[in-house]
RNA sequence: GGGUUGUUAGCUCAGUUGGCUAGAGCAUCUCGUUUACACCGAGAGGGUCGGGGGUUCGAGUCCCUCACAACCCACCA
């Protein structure tokens, strides 16, 4: 392996030249492989060695993007927030493993496949399964690997040789595995019931895949004659019963009319019989509890083929079903004659027609009714009558709402645990079975003889077998995409389901078993019930463990106005794009920064901006230190031969970076921001563990850019300190690693003194402050900043000044530190001259009053004067706080009741805020 | 019809358990070529935290209510 000194530091950062270059470095390292590299040298060593601990796991898996597909914003943010905290806690020394997937996206792929096939004018029925599953294969192949390398250019640190595509064997064997253990456990049915039917795409979805979208449209009433009975001795009841629909099409698949039991309107006619209009058919008038009273007529036609609602009230009746809407949104022959063939909206239409002329249309109504629609095509959803495979749901979703209710998954944000738990609670039997073939084939045989005889087998690639004598013929159905990603977990872990073998003894050296459960599942929010929800239920099924110990739920990206990306309103922003013009690091950044768990935010390019920047500013602080430290920088440890050690990997393990123990912190500056990195980097472990990303970046941004470069490296420009300037940028480049990965390896393999690379580096030991010297560059910042206040509130004044100091050992001691930060041009001790001057009461320029110093600015009267206007306001300000703070203290309620700490700071705080009031009166001669 | 979340500076958003002067980035204004960085430095302006009420010594934060917005769920024909 050859670390090669490429890099150099241009003036500019350009994350376009060197991104590419400082991936594959990280790739061919083996750094991102599971546990890092660590088993390949030394640093750890062995596991096995007496005394050595398996290091603390730490494990994530990818939800996987389509294979073929772009990736968009969203999956951009979410790699971005899981390459965080791996990168974070590689940095801890964790056992780290964040697990890469790839999708066959079956329905999506096959709706851009259907319609490549429609351009050669050939439909799926043209073709065999294997055949499609095939031509979808080769389809595909030329842009299977489009995401994988977006996801390079993201920076992502994830396991590449665990990278698991939803179609790998081992993905089917476990998917088998488990319908084979659900099957024995009674748990799936061949369910003959009402299930949602795309007619544009001809396959069944869950309910989940159906949007609801209120829209307007028409209610009719239609009379059903009524037949025989004694009802007709009355004159004043009508021989006919007024139904209500929307969907008058269905009525020739009607098998009952119902109304409400109680219902004291219909009493009479219940068990009478109606002629079912433009058929032939007498169908019951029946009573069901579940015929709303009030709604319409309240009299309701009951088509149990086509509405999931009747469909109940058949089963309850024992009433026939008739389909007259087949698979593909048209007319079955049942319909009638007059009807089959037709679309279900031509259909409607004449149904309508046909009603009106025979006199049967009682009344019409506009309203606004919820509709379902396919999610992909949007074409309106028929429920259909049809075999499918289903999921006897309940007792999966009682014990994954029991592992909640137990606090086994701690969510982020909280408030998600409950939405959970209310799917959980109302879910019902999940159809898993697609019509389409890009997919997992359902291992199920049917007997040719006997239709109600299915038999698991996974020989999918027979259409037909034999077992004991008999034949079977294979279903022709996939599973449902989120069945197979609802194992993700325990599928790409490799992690032994129902407790077949002990995770023990599955565990090799090569093994991942140990990443389970992974200790993080993050994603977006609309996963929520479709896979979140899933994996929660399977994992629990299948290896009596939650998948995951804690979920953090994103929110989805909006667009920059704060409305939702999508294809159709053509707002959608390409990551790609936003890295090809600022590069991966600032997207990660700006799609991090001003964000909070679960809440929809709209992305904001200023913030990507702002990452931008901070990758400059950063770059150019490492030029600076660079540059002052010097290219032999280093030697001394590193042995003279060090510029050309850079060559290869150090698997020495010698020092790469800084030796702590040589550390001399010479000045208050260095003490101070030595504290201000070790406060950083414990804060950042706080936030991550809560993970709370936003005030991350912020951390990391506001170390680097406002105390590192703002304060200390113009400290140091007054006293060059090479090892702890070194120092400090290594520890900058490690606290933003996470969040910045390329920028800071760059920086990094371009420092003279550092080897290896810096995702490979640890936290080691931290220099050692002394507490006193840190806060006495607090007190050099306090003057340093009111000196600068005071220079920019004097109108025109342009001139460099000079500070006088007293008695006033600090400013003794760091004088030129504090002449360089405060740009003076001198600042030296008072004169004798200038101490009789005060002693006979006479002025020496403008006495500094609000930082606890004796110091003056040579300023003379007038400019004062001009001064002091300014100054008077700041009089105002303080009499302000002092007034508030006065009230805040003889409030007797406040004193007694407010914690001791508190009322104890608001009276040390008024004491300073007199002392300073005194000094700007002072100051101002009054 | 139910449910959830949100409404904080011009814009996009932070603000964990109520604690005193509400923060950041970007934008704006003034000044500044100074040993890295104009993708820069120094300084400044800008908020009655959606309206109203309540609890509390103290509310952006808790409670009630109203308004608006977004999202999710739902079998009303």
């Amino acid at each position: 392996m050859c670390y090669t000194k490429v890099m150099r530091f241009e003036k500019v950062y350009e994350p376009q030249d060197t991104e590419a270059k400082i991936y594959a470095l990280w790739e061919a390292s083996g750094v991102f492989k599971a546990g890092g590299r660590a088993h390949e040298h030394e640093i750890d060593g062995d596991k096995t060695e007496a005394g050595k601990q398996p290091r603390e796991t730490w494990s994530t898996v990818m939800p996987p993007p389509n294979a073929n597909g772009n990736l968009h914003i969203g999956h951009g943010f979410e790699m971005g927030l899981k390459d965080i905290l791996a990168r974070h806690y590689r940095l801890y020394g964790r056992d780290v493993v964040y697990i890469p997937g790839a999708d066959h996206a079956g329905f999506e792929t096959w709706v851009v496949y259907e319609r490549a096939l429609e351009h050669i004018d050939k439909t799926r029925f043209d073709f065999s399964r294997e055949e499609l599953y095939q031509q979808v294969w080769d389809f595909v192949a030329n842009t299977r690997h489009n995401m994988e390398i977006q996801i390079r250019m993201l920076g992502i640190s994830c396991d590449w040789n665990a990278l698991t595509f939803t179609l790998d064997p081992k993905v089917v064997n476990t998917v088998y595995d488990t319908f084979r253990h659900l099957w024995a456990d009674g748990l799936i049915y061949r369910g003959h019931k009402i299930a949602s039917f795309c007619p544009q795409h001809q396959t069944s979805f869950a309910d989940i895949e159906i949007t609801h979208k209120e829209e307007k449209g028409t209610m009719w009433d239609i009379a059903y004659p009524i037949v025989g009975g004694d009802i007709s001795a009355t004159d004043d009841i009508p021989r006919e019963i007024v139904i209500s629909t929307t969907r008058p099409e269905t009525l020739l698949g009607d098998t009952a009319v119902a109304v409400n039991p109680a219902d004291e309107r219909y009493k009479d006619y219940i068990g009478l019989e109606v002629k079912l209009p433009l058929t032939d058919r007498l169908i019951p008038i029946i009573a069901d509890d579940y015929v709303d009273m009030s709604f319409g007529t309240g009299a309701v036609k009951i088509t149990p083929a086509h509405d999931a609602n009747d469909f109940g009230v058949g089963e309850r009746h024992s009433l026939d079903d008739i389909s007259v809407i087949g698979v593909d949104g048209k007319m079955t022959n049942e319909a009638g004659e007059a009807y089959a063939g037709m679309v279900a909206a031509e259909a409607r239409t004449k149904v309508i027609e046909d009603l009106e002329e025979q006199e049967l249309l009682r009344g019409k109504r506009e309203i606004v009714h919820t509709v379902g629609h396919c999610y992909k095509c949007g074409s309106v959803i028929q429920p259909l009558l049809s075999d499918q495979w289903f999921i006897k749901v309940r007792p999966l979703a009682e014990r994954a709402a029991k592992a909640l209710e137990n606090d086994e998954i701690a969510f982020y944000p909280q408030n998600k645990k409950n939405e959970l738990l209310a799917y959980f609670n109302e879910l019902r039997d999940w159809n898993i079975s697609r019509q389409i073939p890009w997919g997992i084939a359902i291992p199920a045989f049917q007997n040719v003889d006997d239709e109600s005889d299915w038999i698991f087998d996974s020989r999918v690639t027979e259409e037909s077998i034999e077992v004991d004598g008999k034949k079977y013929k294979r279903d022709e159905d996939t599973f449902d995409t989120w069945f197979s990603s609802g194992q993700w977990p325990f599928i790409v872990t490799d992690y032994p389901v129902y407790a077949e073998s002990s995770p023990e003894a599955e565990a090799t050296s090569q093994s991942l078993v140990k990443y389970y459960p992974n200790s993080v599942m993050e994603c977006g929010t609309d996963l929520l019930r479709p896979w979140v929800a899933k994996m929660i239920m399977l994992g629990l099924y299948a290896t009596d463990k939650v998948p995951f110990k804690e979920v953090y739920f994103h929110g989805m990206v909006q667009d920059e106005h704060g409305k939702k990306m999508s294809k159709s309103k053509g707002n959608v922003i390409s990551p790609l794009e936003v890295i090809a013009e600022y590069g991966a690091d600032a997207f990660r950044l700006g799609v991090t920064m001003n964000r909070s768990a679960g809440q929809a935010q709209a992305f904001s390019k200023s913030s990507v901006i702002a990452g931008r920047n901070l990758c400059n500013k950063l770059w150019n602080m490492a030029r600076f230190v660079q540059d002052k430290v010097g290219e032999d920088y280093g030697e001394d440890w590193m042995g003279a031969d060090a510029g050309n050690k850079r060559d290869d990997v150090n698997i020495e393990g010698e020092h790469e970076e800084t030796p702590v123990t040589e550390l001399d912190l010479r000045n208050p500056a260095e003490h101070w921001v030595v504290a201000e990195l070790n406060e950083a980097r414990e804060e950042l472990e706080k936030l991550l563990a809560d993970y709370r990303f936003a005030e991350s970046v912020e951390l990391v941004y506001n170390t680097i850019w406002h105390k590192v470069a703002d304060w200390f490296i113009e400290a140091e420009k007054t006293a060059i300190n090479p090892p702890v300037m070194a120092y400090v940028l290594e520890q900058c480049l490690k606290l933003a690693h996470p969040f910045m990965p390329f920028v800071t390896e760059t920086i990094w393999q371009s420092l003279s003194w550092t080897d290896d690379l810096l995702a490979d580096e640890k936290w080691g030991d931290h220099a050692i402050h002394d507490n006193k010297k840190r806060a006495e560059f607090g007190k050099i910042m306090k003057l340093v900043e009111e000196i600068r206040f005071v220079e920019a509130n004097i109108p025109e004044h342009k001139q460099k000044d000079k500070l006088i100091f007293g008695d006033d050992l600090l400013i003794a001691e760091n004088a030129e530190m504090i002449r360089g930060l405060a740009k003076l041009d001198e600042v030296r001790p008072l004169k004798d001259k200038e101490q009789k001057k005060l002693d006979d009461g006479e002025s020496i320029g403008l006495r500094l009053a609000n930082s606890e110093r004796v110091a003056w600015l040579d300023i003379d009267e007038k400019t004062i004067e001009r001064y002091g206007s300014n100054l008077r306001k700041r009089v105002e300000e303080t009499r302000g706080e002092i007034a508030q703070l006065e009230t805040r203290l003889e409030n007797e309620a406040y004193v007694a009741k407010a914690p001791a700490e508190l009322v104890e700071e608001s009276k040390a705080i008024l004491e300073l805020k007199r002392d300073i009031l005194n000094r700007l009166l002072r100051e101002l001669g009054e």
